[in-house]
DNA sequence: CTTACAGTGTAACTTATGTAACACTTAAAG
DNA sequence: CTTTAAGTGTTACATAAGTTACACTGTAAG
């Protein structure tokens, strides 16, 4: 049986009954496809443990990483596309082991009206996807890349909990859509300024990682 | 009265009938500000009449256009804040004499259950915004300015109907987010092989301007 | 052990974009 | 008419980022 505890906090009790009879429980591995572009959307998927990684990919397959999901969180632009029945705009890979639970698109407009509870969460996602999109958007018209890579290093020890990243230049490049020798060449200067310690595919981040002196 | 008409293909009746009820006409002159970065939303704004410009402003005062809305379009970041009380993060501003009726956020929610009408178009327009908030990123991401710069005013010339643009250079490196010699240049480009005629405050888009041609 | 390959370091070069400076023109304001 | 400000054209230069190329090092597979 699916474990929902990390939602109970969320959602009513009747709420949380209806979820363990008509959620569908999902588990995916590092690595492991959760959601492709073009696809249709039958469920709407909530995060319950573990990272989901969200990107964008355009006609030419460039890609990028748009946000990162975890634990009660959820995506809503599933949920909007769920109820129209489009296709998916955007791809999702598990970062590590994730557990999630699948809504059926019927109980969706059910529980809107039904339970307050899941009214307001989603709104709340729509309105977390939204300021997640436009922090991406922020970061890419405004912010140069060495201070975006030092975001995502940050982004990437604050969801792992730890501060080595795991992580190969290659695909820290495609994840911020540029090259990797770019990637390395600002690594190498991020390891001269003592902030961090490189080695094969780990990021030792050091404690003058945090001080924002440049 | 408001006029609904452009609105009577989306909503049934009744639910017309309860918006020129409850709703709130409002009408703006170009360059009026509709709705300011941090101001509290308390009404869903559907546009009626005219184009609205929404902005993008980060902690520098840097600033980006995000998208524009015509007729029967509305913000949907409006009505996730609007629904959980929160401040804007984004700014709008009327591109020409702008006609809107804002619905009060105590109605968002009733419609919702009562009108399958408005929770339907509730939802496309959640859709439609990510969607924007998407080709947004793209754009910046992974096209070049020269890119951006064409798309820009094929936008333009889409939204006014017109091939002849009005707008400073100034203008359109802010809402590109780049500097005013920066698109003079391209602009210049774009003249010298024939695509565009520059005037003062004005740009003239030439036949040749729709082949893709680079 | 040997081979193949992914990951990394680094140099040399190109290009897009940002920036500063200045001249000139047109429109608006006094 | 004179003054001012906004809009534009253009040059020269700085810098971030993309690109190509190649060497080197671990690791995994055979």
């Amino acid at each position: 049986m699916i474990n929902l505890d990390n939602l109970s906090a969320v959602f009513e009790p009747a709420l949380i009954q209806e979820m363990h009879q008509f959620g569908i429980g999902q588990h995916y591995k590092e690595g492991d496809l959760i959601m492709d572009y073009g696809k249709y959307i039958r469920m709407m998927p909530i995060v319950l443990k573990g990272t989901v990684k969200v990107y964008r990919l355009d006609e030419d397959k460039n890609e990028i990483l748009l946000y990162y999901l975890s634990s009660s969180e959820s995506c809503s632009m599933a949920y909007s596309c769920c109820v129209e029945a489009k296709k998916s705009e955007v791809k999702a890979i598990a970062e590590d082991n994730v557990e999630l639970i699948g809504i059926p698109h019927v109980k969706l407009d059910e529980w809107l009206c039904k339970y307050p509870s899941w009214k307001n969460y989603v709104m709340r996602s729509f309105n977390e996807r939204f300021i997640e999109l436009l922090k991406s958007i922020e970061s890419i018209a405004f912010h140069k890349l060495d201070e975006r890579l030092i975001a995502y290093l940050k982004e990437k020890q604050r969801l792992s909990g730890s501060s080595v990243i795991k992580a190969s230049h290659n695909t820290i490049a495609d994840e911020l859509a540029t090259s990797r020798v770019v990637i390395s060449r600002l690594l190498k200067q991020l390891e001269n300024n003592n902030k961090i310690i490189l080695y094969r595919n780990e990021i030792k981040l050091l404690s003058s990682f945090d001080t924002p002196i440049k």
